[in-house]
DNA sequence: ACCACACCGTGAGGTAACCTCACCATCGAT
DNA sequence: ATCGATGGTGAGGTTACCTCACGGTGTGGT
């Protein structure tokens, strides 16, 4: 059922993960956040007005905890809080002057981290990757 | 300097890691694992009379955390402790043989996982995958 | 118009998996 | 023989999640 080594692709592919999950985290240490801050404050960038339901849903946790997340980012000043004027139930997160600001940084840092890391594969190969990991996740 | 796509790369990998290591976890439902003591597990599993702190450095945790993985494996009775004839301030681990059966079916398991997930390349598309990320890897 | 019901965010409280610090037993080199 | 380094662990803290309960609000059925 091996024969393959499907088993063993798997391996590589987490510890490829690893690898750049560990040089992304060093990464973020000079704005002192969390992988996860870092990546509510992209959704948070992205789209514009964004409930804390739908961040809690793009983060895949609990709603309960997408208040937790807001609240660590509110409290840098990054992200605020405002009435959703559709639904009165409802909070929308808008990012600040100061989170966009932070989330450009971070995005280029980690562009930059990126491209160092795969530069050490050819052009070719990089395409290759993106090609192949793009049609496995669908 | 993003011309060449670089972090959408990384983001892509992390994003089929994410998807992996989900699966994963799902897997191990069966047997009450967490992912990272059946990490443990492996590694106990591979090298015979592994020491504390050698598991602490296979799973990069410190030492500390290393004592707590052990007592869950060890109160499953998956592992033993047992007195190192070398050094009597150390403790090494050995596998039970009910570690074994559960380590071997776990493997099993993962690896059937693994085929079904990556049944959607092409064989060629796997032996590529598996070379781009060993050069990425070293 | 009313009402039952679903849904929004959050307070309260819990858990798992880490961490550091302090400690004792032991080892190895001087 | 001594003394600094090392191996495991008790004590206690942090972080990032979770569930449950609740008050405020939208919505569809009658």
């Amino acid at each position: 059922m091996t024969e393959d080594g499907t088993a063993a692709l798997g391996d590589l592919l987490m510890r490829a993960a690893r690898t750049l999950r560990r040089r992304f985290g060093a990464v973020l240490t000079p704005w002192d956040l969390s992988p996860h801050q870092a990546r509510a404050l992209r959704v948070v960038s992205s789209g514009d007005g964004v409930r804390l339901s739908e961040l809690a849903e793009a983060l895949r946790i609990a709603p309960r905890s997408a208040t937790e997340v807001a609240d660590g980012l509110q409290e840098r000043g990054l992200v605020e809080r405002a009435a959703d004027p559709t639904d009165r139930r409802a909070v929308v997160l808008t990012v600040t002057e100061a989170g966009r600001q932070v989330q450009r940084e971070v995005d280029d840092a980690r562009a930059a981290d990126s491209a160092e890391l795969f530069a050490r594969l050819s052009a070719a190969d990089r395409a290759e990757l993106a090609r192949i990991l793009r049609a496995l996740t669908d």
